[in-house]
DNA sequence: GGGTCATGTGACCATGAAGTCATATGATGC
DNA sequence: GCATCATATGACTTCATGGTCACATGACCC
């Protein structure tokens, strides 16, 4: 955690330190990014550096856990926060949607995020979610558990090895959908296209018609 | 590529630096992997190294595109070296088991690929295939066509996303089948286990009733 | 004005990196 | 025995890093 010297800051040069923060980790990673860089793109002495943070590690987790945690929220739909009873794919789409609203208005924490989901392994990372092991999976296996009860799926699917596919699958769509960069920005506020929601569609039926009850013909 | 005195090297020698660096670039990537270690863990002088390559980049080049690919070519099966009109989901199947032996085999070149893969974007990648974008993904494309025109597709399905959504896939479930250690080693070489074949054929299931035509209830 | 104390500062330090170079070694030809 | 020349060596340079510390600044109180 910052020390309270940091959120003394005036809000201005506290969000500047945070943002330049963000754009460093998110081009460079955590071992890359540079303390040196950060402290001359804020305006700040490496010194005031260590007087806001006990170290490059006390900034990162700052930002991953309390920055990016926050902002992301904002993203999640009502049907996410109570996800109970509604049809698996349902929320599946939501999810998918808020993931690349999120994404394509901010590119640098989902970078970020990117990062860390693809560290599994850093001493960093193990520190961050101590212990805790793979936090989405757990989800996505509860999802896929519920969902078998309520009789949407497909008798024989292995939950475990399925859900363990999700989160892989999930962020590989969102990759295609960004790099044809099918969420564009209209105001400041990005507008999801047609063209993303198809996408997003399609995905979903692939994933149905290989998991859920199979269809007549 | 390295000079001349490195291939003049005797054989045990040069295997030895050759196996190192994978050592150092499997556990570290490629920047963080440190010469120093690489040059006393090789029993060789820094001078030498910079006898045998022009240095860091040129030993990771030559790592990864004449040593790694050679031992790879070993694990093709024939049917993926003619892949003319066989069932696409089986040449699927194929490439899936052959991916899995190497890896099973050859856990520390795994890991040098999967660097490679995940770190699309890093200068070193964008020299080692210059210009030649998505390779992978071109050669799903076209088995996907080829397939497609064998009428052994769904008619509706988007090409260019789901061939883009495979290598993602593959190296899913790879990961899920090295987490969960499948692949088990006898006698020094690896064997598939029943297990594995299990989790093998699942996946293909998986793909072919989300993409394959639909089936007869 | 003077004292106090949180905050700001950048030269500085230790470390480890990639890469260099003057020198040493040893095999070969004569 | 000697000269030559490819190869071997590790102390060295240069550079960037994360982190420290003695000192500067300035707001506030008496």
């Amino acid at each position: 955690m910052p020390k309270e010297t940091f959120f003394n800051l005036p809000d201005e040069k506290r969000r500047l330190i945070e943002n330049t923060a963000i754009t460093e980790f998110a081009a460079r990673g955590f071992d890359k990014a540079s303390v040196n860089t950060i402290v001359q793109n804020s305006g700040i002495a490496k010194g005031s550096f260590y007087q806001y943070f006990t170290g490059k590690k006390d900034l990162f987790f700052y930002i991953i856990m309390e920055v990016a945690a926050r902002r992301k929220l904002q993203y999640m739909s009502p049907v996410l926060k109570n996800p109970e009873g509604i049809d698996f794919f349902i929320i599946l789409k939501e999810l998918f949607i808020s993931g690349l609203r999120f994404a394509a208005e901010h590119p640098e924490l989902e970078k970020l995020g990117m990062w860390v989901v693809n560290n599994t392994g850093h001493p960093v990372y193990n520190e961050l979610f101590n212990g805790s092991g793979h936090l989405s999976t757990d989800i996505y296996r509860q999802m896929l558990s519920a969902s078998a009860d309520r009789g949407e799926l497909r008798s024989d699917i292995d939950i475990d090895f399925i859900s363990f596919l999700f989160p892989v699958l999930l962020s590989g769509t969102m990759d295609y959908c960004l790099k044809n960069s099918c969420g564009k920005k209209v105001d400041g506020v990005s507008d999801i296209s047609d063209e993303i929601m198809k996408k997003v569609d399609l995905m979903i039926d692939f994933l149905r018609d290989g998991i859920g009850k199979i269809k007549m013909a």
